[in-house]
DNA sequence: ACAAAGATGAGGCGCTTA
DNA sequence: TAAGCGCCTCATCTTTGT
């Protein structure tokens, strides 16, 4: 499937990239190549030499750097950069600037194309224990690039047919190509996406029922081929379909996650709590899994997740009732809820606990107790001093009309009092703090990336109190699955419940994000291994055996994917979950569900 | 080149009111 | 019941500064 993720990436975004390096269109869009520039360069020699791209603990991953820059073609790195940029290995963009020259970026990146295709469908061979897996689609997709390259005109990339175009979908939706097809080819051509969605949904139930039975080598495609008992499938698809004419008929059209009022999941510490409840058989572990997001998404987001992951429905709660900052985040697992225990010591509940040095200035009108969600932007000094200009005139009590505006400002930007009339943003120790890091974790990279991964963190009291069932039934310790990783949230978490991390694979896009988790995990003398992978797209079956055949399978899969495309701060790109970086939940789906497979042969 | 600052609403929910 | 209002949200893009 790499293969197809590939063109993907190249149908949205690099080939525009590359027009754009060619100088054919304006740079109006030049956004549009940011999202695998920076973070992704450690793709390289991933596919290449599998075994070089682990980042050890070690510190060893700057080898590559040094590596590179002996290589000779980096005199010229601005093309090796940018066809770098659009994902290739270096070590290809290398091989195919020795042999057309660095000025024939057309020859460079047909070499480049027709040798990932040739390296991506060796691979998928490997994986595919099927001749069912036909080349008919290689050789159109692969024409359709010869043309892109040919034409340069803007539309071409966009599939040429309706299948296409479904087929492509549900690739982008981490599906094979073969799954894709077939679903395609029972559900009729006209069928919607989320039909063909509901199909391979329940085709995978299935195939968690046949779990039990003997499988063979590989997760192969068993559930989906046509010679599955279709008495099997059909009854599937009729639960699918019986289920949401009850949802039709309870008048919910098709959507059933509602958010909770109040937003406290199974329970909190302070408060009732739930001690039962039945999973669906599909969902039951191992490996235990634990998946998080944004609980305010466009509409049905939260359907789709759950739908996908096993039906389990998920559990939303506000951070706010852990800790002195609100953060409402919708959960999706299969752990036990019985006997939770929350971390101690409790974090400080109320901003008054929290910032006592801000007591002082508090004004009697500012009632506020908790704080909004911690965001990855900040607001300007500029903002300061308009509300101290605005406070300036009143000795006491400001006009209610003052009193409003101010508070506006205070409640959108999360600003705190920190002397007369004077208030500020929170600074990065003190989103540490809050959501529940341990002081200075992010220390020593810029400012604004502290800002962006604090924000884009778990609340640890909260991801720890759901993960403290672990403890007892896992004496020993456990093995993690960690994907988007980030700064580390759940492998802190689990640190500070005292469960012993044995292996923990992690996938983080972000240097930086890797280089925070491996000088905490470093600090903290963890005695397990800890193996950090970049990019959760190319983890196929096969480097997930390895890991697994290795250390006995992962006990739990962890994740919080990107929430860019769901979030209602982004104004510029609330795709949904097919957003650009939203869509990467269709890898946890994946890579979850690989697993599962896998445990379930060993 | 990199870091920081400044400008940029929509969408969804809960609540009140007519 | 529907309309109106208040409230909140793991952000992006361009410009400016160093």
């Amino acid at each position: 499937m790499c293969f197809y993720i590939a063109r993907l990436k190249f149908g949205e975004a690099k080939l525009r990239a590359y027009r754009e390096m060619d100088g054919s269109t304006s740079g109006v869009e030049d956004n549009d190549i940011d999202w695998n520039t920076e973070d992704e360069l450690e793709l390289d020699n991933f596919t290449l030499s599998p075994c070089s791209s682990l980042l050890l603990t070690g510190g060893e991953a700057n080898a590559f750097s040094g590596e590179a820059s002996s290589c000779p073609s980096s005199s010229n790195s601005k093309v090796l950069d940018q066809f770098i940029g659009m994902g290739f290995s270096k070590k290809m963009v290398e091989k195919a600037i020795q042999e057309h020259g660095e000025e024939n970026t057309d020859a460079i990146l047909e070499m480049l194309l027709s040798d990932s295709v040739l390296e991506s469908s060796s691979q998928e061979l490997q994986q595919t224990d099927s001749d069912h897996f036909s080349s008919d689609y290689d050789g159109s997709f692969l024409d359709d690039f010869s043309d892109l390259e040919s034409s340069g005109d803007e539309e071409i990339m966009s599939p040429t047919s309706e299948e296409e175009k479904l087929l492509m979908s549900l690739i982008k939706m981490g599906y094979t190509e073969e799954e894709a097809s077939i679903a395609i080819e029972r559900c009729g051509l006209s069928s919607s996406l989320l039909e063909l969605t509901d199909f391979l949904s329940a085709a995978h139930l299935a195939k968690a029922e046949d779990a039990l039975l003997p499988l063979e080598q590989k997760p192969g495609l068993k559930h989906l081929h046509t010679d599955y008992p279709k008495k099997k499938r059909k009854l599937l698809v009729n639960q699918v379909s019986k289920r949401k004419r009850q949802n039709r008929l309870i008048g919910e059209d098709n959507e059933t996650v509602r958010l909770p009022n109040p937003m406290i999941g199974f329970g909190i510490p302070t408060g009732p709590c739930q001690s039962h409840r039945t999973l669906p058989k599909a969902a039951i572990g191992p490996p235990y899994f634990y998946f998080e997001n944004v609980a305010l998404t466009p509409k049905g987001v939260w359907d789709t997740i759950s739908r996908f992951l096993y039906d389990v429905p998920p559990e939303f709660v506000d951070s706010k009732y852990f800790c002195a900052a609100a953060r409402k985040r919708g959960y999706v697992h299969n752990l036990p809820i019985e006997n939770r225990i929350p971390l101690v010591p409790l974090p400080p509940q109320t901003i008054d606990e929290a910032l006592p040095m801000s007591r002082k200035w508090w004004p009697s009108w500012d009632t506020r107790t908790k704080l909004n969600c911690l965001q990855t932007c900040h607001s300007s000094a500029k903002l300061t001093e308009r509300i101290m200009k605005a406070l300036e005139g009143y000795d006491d009590i400001p006009p209610e009309r003052v009193q409003r505006g101010v508070m506006h400002e205070c409640r959108k930007w999360n600003l705190v009092w920190v002397g007369k009339n004077r208030v500020a943003p929170l600074e990065p120790d003190e989103f540490e703090m809050l959501l529940g890091f341990p002081k200075n974790h992010t220390r020593g990279i810029s400012r604004t990336d502290r800002y962006k991964s604090l924000g884009n963190a778990f609340q640890i009291d909260t991801v720890a109190y759901h993960f403290s069932v672990l403890r007892d039934m896992f004496p020993n310790g456990i093995n993690v699955l960690s994907l988007f990783s980030g700064i580390g949230g759940a492998e802190i978490a689990l640190h500070r419940l005292g469960i012993r991390m044995k292996n923990v694979v992690s996938l983080e896009i972000s240097e930086v994000n890797r280089n925070v988790l491996r000088c905490w995990w470093e600090q903290t003398n963890q005695r397990g291994n800890l193996i950090h992978l970049p990019d959760v797209q190319e983890l196929n079956a096969d480097r997930l055996e390895q890991f697994m055949s290795s250390f006995g399978g992962f006990d739990l899969v962890v994740g919080g994917s990107p929430c860019n495309n769901l979030t209602g701060s982004n104004r510029y790109h609330r795709d949904g979950l097919e957003g650009k970086e939203s869509s990467l939940f269709y890898h946890f789906f994946r890579i979850l569900d690989l697993v599962k497979s896998i445990m379930a042969g060993i």
